[in-house]
DNA sequence: ATTCGTGTTTCAAA
DNA sequence: GTTTGAAACACGAA
């Protein structure tokens, strides 16, 4: 989304259109300054303009798409060109407006980790980002200040591609290498899927399931064929293979 | 007809 | 310090 963001919105004047109000904090923005940067930090979308910064979240069913929308409207986003729609059926996502000047700090009191993608990381690096922890292995992927940008369906995919059971603690953890290798691999995978003029979320009416095991409760395993589980963890969905990941 | 569950984050409390 | 649970919200499915 943010790729497309930054196609689309361009380096012109840009303003909103704020249809839903929950969906600002902040104060309105001034119209039409020109886009400076557009960027991604987290799961934060940053877009830059000459005086100020709007901070974009989708948390769980928020989008940006071109086209004419079919979903819930919550704010337009007005170029010189096409306009460029926020949906979000649940309004939980959110837009920040503040001064440029404030944009480090705004960061900097979220506690981020690092970034697990573009860069490819090592073995080494994933077991020092996650040192310390003592609870399970997948709901630890999932925290934003060891390591920024993994959600639940990343956690439980990246698992199942290591062949590692999400439940391990941390400190038992052994296929460090497999874990870096497949989360970068499972990143660079649904980010290409992904591409395209809009994400498909996997609840959508019509939309296919893109994961190996996300949402595949009962479905047969792609690699050994036992079927898949579902359990929770810190309240979230699991879906794990018995066999391929000893779960 | 209620309850559940949901690509998330934050805050309080255990 | 670490981990868990509830809340913000809307709505289809169980």
């Amino acid at each position: 989304m943010t790729r497309n963001l930054r196609a689309w919105l361009g380096d012109g004047p840009l303003s909103l259109d704020l249809v839903d109000t929950r969906l600002l904090r902040g104060t309105l923005p001034e119209d039409a300054q020109a886009v400076r940067k557009v960027w991604r930090r987290a799961k934060y979308c940053v877009i830059e303009r000459e005086n100020d910064a709007w901070v974009l979240h989708f948390r769980m069913t928020g989008k940006v798409v071109l086209e004419r929308p079919g979903g819930k409207l919550r704010a337009r986003l007005l170029t010189l060109g096409t306009p460029v729609h926020f949906l979000d059926a649940r309004c939980l996502g959110e837009l920040v407006v503040l001064p440029r000047a404030e944009l480090k700090a705004h960061f900097q009191a979220k506690h981020l980790g690092p970034e697990p993608f573009p860069e490819p990381q090592s073995a080494a690096w994933w077991e020092e980002r996650l040192h310390g922890l003592r609870g399970a292995l997948k709901p630890a992927l999932m925290r934003q200040d060891r390591i920024a940008g993994l959600g639940n369906i990343a956690a439980s995919e990246i698992c199942f591609r290591a062949g590692v059971d999400p439940r391990t603690l941390v400190p038992q953890v052994q296929s460090w290498d497999r874990i870096a290798d497949e989360a970068w691999a499972f990143l660079h995978e649904v980010i290409e899927q992904e591409s395209g003029p809009e994400i498909h979320y996997v609840n959508e009416a019509g939309s296919s399931n893109p994961f190996q095991v996300y949402g595949r409760a009962g479905e047969d395993c792609p690699r050994c064929g036992a079927p898949i589980q579902r359990f929770l963890q810190s309240a979230r969905s699991t879906f794990a293979c018995p066999r391929c990941q000893g779960a």
